[in-house]
DNA sequence: TTAGGGTTAG
């Protein structure tokens, strides 16, 4: 029950039934323990996170690897990096993911050189690293900027055979769009073998970033050809890219688009691009009415968002 | 039958 709840996005409720649970005596296992866990970093605090962690400790569970990596996962997505890296150096066994994991936290809160030493690490121990490990490598480069250690790295994969993942590929996209090579990014995203939506993001994004917005909007014409379904993140790509490129009308007839056409209940996200294409576009009354007929008429992003047209 | 990864913004 614990599993369900998580898959479907109540880490709360887990948390709820796994308290409950203990209550009633029920003794957890490593399984029970995993699972609650991974739940806990989606929907619950940091708090509740801490109070697993002494539960686990209680019932000595907290050596057994999964429980251990999903700890380290947990810190790492708190940008505990700290916390992650005392529970990863404390395991007596590690795996693969427990490596992945620890890196993972290091680019999130902004340690990608950590993250690559890790890897370095990794490789002098000869341990096999898989396609998740290897895109884990790739974001830690473009949080860095590092485009001399990923054009490397680019090399080693070609050698591995592994450029074809989605995954590595929709990395190096982003690695080469964010460190100004615009064109490699294009020919990386050309060259893949398979798409997905993350990837078709990663590609239109890296438009919006360099300011071509009919190029954006042409490659989301040729996405939805394709039969890709774009989610919250293609519209703002493709919104942001409508910015940067001052193409206001396209921008606003995307936004009227969300909900009718794509069937996306525009989140705050989408709200503040839009109110940033309004103001840049000087219609200042139009902006201040978005806000006040949005969901969100009192957040503070939003007027911030305004007030920085001004 | 559990744990890790790839996209936006700030």
């Amino acid at each position: 029950m614990i599993l369900e709840y998580d898959k479907a996005g109540y880490g709360d409720k887990a948390f709820e039934v796994f308290v409950h649970l203990l209550s009633c005596g029920f003794e957890p296992n490593d399984y029970t323990f995993t699972n609650i866990i991974s739940a806990s970093g989606e929907n619950v605090g940091f708090e509740e996170g801490k109070q697993l962690h002494g539960v686990a400790i209680k019932y000595s569970l907290e050596r057994e690897v999964s429980v251990g990596n999903a700890l380290v996962t947990m810190y790492g997505k708190y940008g505990m990096v700290d916390e992650a890296e005392r529970m990863f150096n404390s395991m007596n066994e590690r795996n693969l993911i427990s490596w992945t994991a620890l890196m993972s936290g290091y680019v999130k809160s902004g340690h990608g050189g950590k993250a690559i030493k890790g890897f370095l690490e990794l490789l002098d121990l000869g341990i096999f690293c898989d396609s998740s490990c290897l895109a884990t490598v790739i974001e830690a480069c473009s949080e860095c900027r590092n485009l001399d250690f990923g054009v490397q790295f680019h090399g080693f994969l070609i050698k591995l055979g592994h450029l074809y993942d989605v995954s590595v590929g929709t990395g190096l996209v982003d690695l080469y769009a964010k460190c100004g090579n615009l064109k490699s990014a294009r020919m990386l995203f050309n060259g893949m073998s398979g798409h997905n939506v993350v990837s078709w993001n990663a590609m239109l994004s890296a438009y919006a970033l360099h300011g071509q917005g009919k190029k954006a909007l042409l490659l989301f014409e040729e996405m939805k050809r394709q039969g890709f379904v774009p989610d919250e993140i293609t519209i703002l790509a493709v919104l942001q890219a409508c910015i940067y490129s001052g193409l206001w009308e396209d921008g606003i007839f995307l936004f009227n688009e969300i909900e009718p056409i794509y069937g996306i209940k525009p989140i705050l996200e989408h709200f503040t691009c839009m109110v940033d294409l309004l103001g840049r576009a000087g219609l200042l009354s139009e902006a201040m009415n978005l806000i006040k007929s949005s969901p969100y008429p009192h957040s503070p992003l939003l007027w911030r968002t305004l007030v920085q047209c001004l």
